[in-house]
DNA sequence: GATTTGCATGATCTC
DNA sequence: AGATCATGCAAATCG
């Protein structure tokens, strides 16, 4: 009779524990003990041959087919059911609780099983029986020779006393194995010592031994077709996965250790379709783990063990909150865990990168019709960790063993984690496309424990990494490899270390893919912005590749088949006879050196490199430039620098040309809300019909959907340029009308402007409005004014209408007057320029229509802040009728004026909000005859 | 009273 | 519209 060993971590012991004649494996919570320590003695992985004939183990719970070692070492006729029974696999396929089929198991070699028959509802601890139970199960798949086994499992005995005689829920959470292995290096130990805990692991049916663990299996009889779908669950490769999955074998000859590997590895971070799971749905590209081949390779050390990446997860507040529950996307839950039939589910044994065993509860909550799957007491990992919301948990498995493996990646601070994504971009030595920045962007890899190995990636990387590395470091000055390291959080002795530089605040937010989850500072989001500002001065366009010319929308764009790659940051300037020169500094000197403008300059340059200039290809060599035009060559170049980056922010603020067109006209329909202030801006408008095919149901949101090309002729893109002809005739009339005026009171600069102000600006003038949303002040007036003071054309304001954002839940029938709002705080403008544009125009307006009443109401209006639009709004109405509720026409024109002052009035101060409600007389009224005109216009031409 | 546990709800995402 | 998932909340349990 072979000996059984405990497989109490602590206890261990190897003969105490004699095999009970008749014994039977779906033991229904009577579980042997071990004499010596209480635990429950891990019978499974004795089953073998001679056990299970001994004992005559029972068949199939189905059919009662009598199974015997063959079948079982196999595993080609039997399914292990999570509940503790087995099942013949032709009865297994026959149920409809046959869900596992082997062709569909992540490693092929899991065996959990959905079958409630005869199961008992489970206490605490019949959990833990049944979890034995289990486990006894999952451990079947690894079958091995009595004699073997004991020498293999001998070790474990030395160094494995005491005794665990409770068996908690705790307890059995706690970590084991940080004893016997400290590092990863020492999968085999990890592993073995993963064998002793009363608990689930993922070495489930591991179908072969691995020449390299201590936890071989030379006798275990494998059908071979099996084991080529075991052992290379990627060899089946994703169905539907756009990329396949590399699998990183690591072995002799391709190990850890080869530095040339390292090299070759590369070192993008780009989401990996996962191995199909036993699910059939296709698990969500949030989930695809997102881990470099290094980092595989740094996770599975010398071993021999492949690496399979499942999937991630960021850990929401929740995940990392103090009540231990990590919720599992279902998809992954049920891809690469073991099924699970009741809620309680079963105790699940995780590995960290450190090598460290973990023990959770995988189980579910039922939600809906649906479940949810949860990892209980993670707490403990979750800390030893030193994981937070915004981290990233990362699930692998190493085959063949078929373990779970826990690796992170920590969420950076908002102020490293630009820097991180920098270095990550740069790591390549390229900056990727759109995509696959956005992997980049994420997080920074993390292997805990391994500290020592990430500086030794670092060094591994070839120059040209080294090289950017610098660079960044001295282009945002604080950027370095070392702060990465820290921030790994994870010295060489593998024990966690405090992030530093981490803002608490800013730690605390989450990074995810939904919006909720996207919670980020405006100000970070705007630091990470600039930061990729400076980036794209250090992007070259790649050497070898010769752009396509692509034209969009009249602009021709270079297209690279290859990504740009990181150049050394120079500056280019205009030559007074025309041309570019280039100007780039030296590494060494810090010289700036003159070079032709196509010149691409490797990351790091110094003026030896200069062979554009023979005189200046020493550092001894003196600058081209004196001092102060060396000052003023600086100052010119930050100058532009911040102003393209005014001009990128203005420009995400402004909707496209075509979306202000359209937006003018919907205005022009509707007359805009006053009621809803900007920052309430949305695209939904609720009060349109379904099938609705106005102009603002037809649009798509501006900033999203596909731009449309100028040849378009869908309905939106005829409805916006038959809008615009219609307005550019329409100000052509009002600007010969307005010059008649203009003859007739030469003083009066308010209506229509000359002609060559008007004509093609209309939209172009959006992208010069006065915003600076960097500091909110207002640009210089000269600026903002052509000449001594620009009237406001049309365009003009209906630019900054649409700048004020519309909303379009306005209700096109809306028959109530509000007050007007507050104006929009990004429209800031300089006082002295509006009054400029305002007093005068208004007074032409009010003579124009007699109303020379409405200069008493200014007067008065300026003494009276509060409520003046208003006041203005219905004074305006004097000498005419008394306003009639019932009078559409008025209430509109109300309306008009309401909206004006909400959308369009840009002046943001509270000291004029008098000259804000004289502006939105002077809009609306602009914008009724507009709107008038538009209107009649597309009557014609409808 | 604190903590754990199970469920419900609603926001968000995907089809 | 249905599925998914983060999280709130109340009941249960524990100290």
């Amino acid at each position: 009779m072979a000996s059984k060993i405990c497989m109490n971590v602590l206890c261990g012991s190897k003969s105490s524990i004699q095999w009970k004649k008749g014994w039977k494996l779906r033991s229904g919570g009577s579980a042997t003990l071990c004499d010596k320590c209480g635990s429950v003695y891990e019978q499974l992985i004795f089953c073998d041959t001679f056990h299970l004939k001994e004992t005559g183990w029972r068949g199939c719970s189905s059919c009662g087919k009598r199974l015997h070692c063959g079948c079982i070492a196999s595993k080609s006729f039997l399914e292990l059911l999570d509940d503790g029974g087995v099942e013949c696999i032709s009865c297994l396929r026959s149920s409809e609780f046959s869900y596992i089929r082997r062709d569909e198991e992540p490693n092929g070699c899991g065996t959990w099983s959905a079958d409630n028959v005869g199961e008992t509802q489970s206490t605490s601890l019949g959990n833990k029986i049944d979890g034995i139970d289990r486990e006894k199960l999952m451990y079947f798949g690894i079958s091995m020779e009595g004699d073997r086994q004991i020498n293999l499992l001998q070790s474990q005995k030395d160094d494995t006393n005491g005794s665990l005689r409770q068996i908690k829920r705790e307890q059995v959470m706690s970590p084991i194995g940080d004893v016997r292995s400290t590092g990863f290096s020492n999968l085999e130990r990890a592993f073995i010592g993963s064998l002793g805990q009363n608990c689930l692991s993922m070495t489930l049916g591991s179908p072969s031994g691995t020449p390299n663990l201590a936890l071989r299996v030379p006798g275990v009889l494998v059908d071979p077709r099996e084991q080529n779908k075991l052992a290379s669950p990627f060899q089946q490769g994703p169905k539907s996965c756009h990329v396949a999955p590399k699998p990183l074998k690591i072995g002799p000859g391709s190990g850890s250790g080869s530095e040339a590997s390292k090299d070759v590895l590369p070192q993008v971070r780009v989401a990996r379709p996962p191995v199909e799971g036993r699910g059939r749905t296709q698990l969500l590209p949030r989930y695809w783990p997102k881990i470099t081949d290094q980092e595989l390779q740094q996770i599975a050390g010398d071993s021999n063990s492949t690496i399979v990446p499942l999937f991630e997860k960021v850990l929401s507040a929740s995940d990392a909150g103090r009540i231990g529950r990590l919720v599992l996307p279902k998809a992954c839950a049920e891809a690469y865990f073991p099924r699970i039939s009741q809620p309680e589910g079963l105790p699940i044994r995780i590995q960290d990168v450190k090598g460290k065993d973990w023990v959770f509860q995988f189980r579910f909550w039922p939600n809906n019709n649906s479940r949810m799957y949860v990892l209980e007491g993670v707490t403990p990992c979750i800390q030893s960790m030193q994981l937070q919301a915004g981290d990233t948990v990362t699930f692998s498995r190493i085959d063949p063993e078929g373990k779970l493996l826990m690796g992170f990646r920590k969420a950076s601070n908002p102020v490293t984690m630009q820097q991180e994504n920098h270095i990550s971009a740069a790591s390549n030595g390229t900056l990727p496309n759109e995509n696959f920045v956005s992997g980049v962007i994420e997080n920074q890899p993390v292997v805990s424990g391994y500290s020592s190995r990430l500086r030794s990636l670092k060094g591994s990387t070839g120059p040209q990494l080294s090289a950017v590395s610098e660079h960044l470091n001295s282009a945002n000055g604080d950027i370095s490899w070392r702060k990465t390291e820290e921030h790994a959080g994870w010295p060489s002795e593998g024990l966690p270390m405090q992030p530093l530089l981490v803002p608490e605040k800013k730690r605390s937010r989450n990074i995810g893919s939904k919006s909720k989850r996207l919670l980020m500072d405006t100000e970070d989001a705007l630091e990470l912005k600039l930061t990729w500002e400076e980036a794209q001065d250090l992007l070259r366009p790649p050497p070898t590749v010769k752009p396509s010319i692509v034209k969009i929308e009249d602009h021709e764009f270079e297209e690279y088949e290859e990504p740009p790659v990181f150049g050394k940051k120079t500056i280019f300037t205009a030559r007074p006879s025309g041309g570019q020169d280039q100007w780039a500094q030296c590494d060494s000197c810090s010289r700036w050196r003159r070079m032709p403008a196509d010149v691409l300059l490797p990351p790091k340059w110094t003026c030896v490199d200069n062979a554009w200039d023979p005189e200046r290809c020493s550092c001894s060599a003196p600058d081209e430039m004196s001092p102060k035009e060396l000052d003023n060559f600086l100052r010119l170049n930050l100058d532009v620098k911040r102003r393209r980056v005014t001009a990128s922010h203005r420009q995400e603020c402004e909707p496209s040309a075509l979306d202000a067109l359209a937006t003018v006209a919907v205005l022009g329909d509707n007359g805009g809300d006053p009621g809803v202030p900007s920052v309430a801006t949305t695209t939904r408008h609720p009060r349109h019909r379904p099938g609705c095919t106005c102009i603002v149901c037809i649009q798509p949101p501006s900033g999203k959907g596909p731009k449309h090309k100028p040849t378009c002729t869908c309905n939106v893109c005829m409805t916006v340029k038959r809008r615009f002809e219609t307005l550019m005739m329409r100000k052509k009339k009002r600007q010969e009308h307005a010059v008649e005026i203009a003859q007739k009171k030469p003083n009066i600069s308010w209506g229509p402007p000359n002609k060559d102000e008007v004509e093609g600006e209309s939209v172009s003038r959006c992208k010069m409005l006065p915003l600076d949303p960097r500091d909110g002040e207002a640009r210089p007036s000269d600026e903002f004014e052509t000449g001594g003071g620009r009237s406001k054309t049309f365009a003009d304001q209906a630019t900054e209408i649409n700048m004020g954002q519309i909303d379009l839940n306005c209700d096109p029938d809306r028959d109530q007057v509000e007050l007007p709002q507050p104006r929009s705080s990004s429209m800031p403008v300089s006082m002295t320029s509006l009054v400029k544009v305002a007093t005068l125009p208004l007074d032409t307006y009010l003579k124009q229509n007699g109303l020379t009443s409405l200069t008493c109401n200014h007067q008065a209006s300026l003494s009276s802040h509060a409520a003046v639009p208003q006041e203005v709004s219905s004074r305006d109405n004097e000498g005419r009728p008394p306003p009639d509720e019932n009078d559409v026409t008025l209430v509109q024109e109300r309306e008009m004026e309401g909206g004006n002052e909400g959308h369009c009035v840009q002046d943001q101060t509270t000291d004029d909000a008098n000259l804000g409600s004289i502006q939105s007389l002077q809009a609306s009224y602009n914008l009724k005859s507009e709107k008038k005109s538009l209107d009649d216009d597309i009557g014609s031409l409808q």
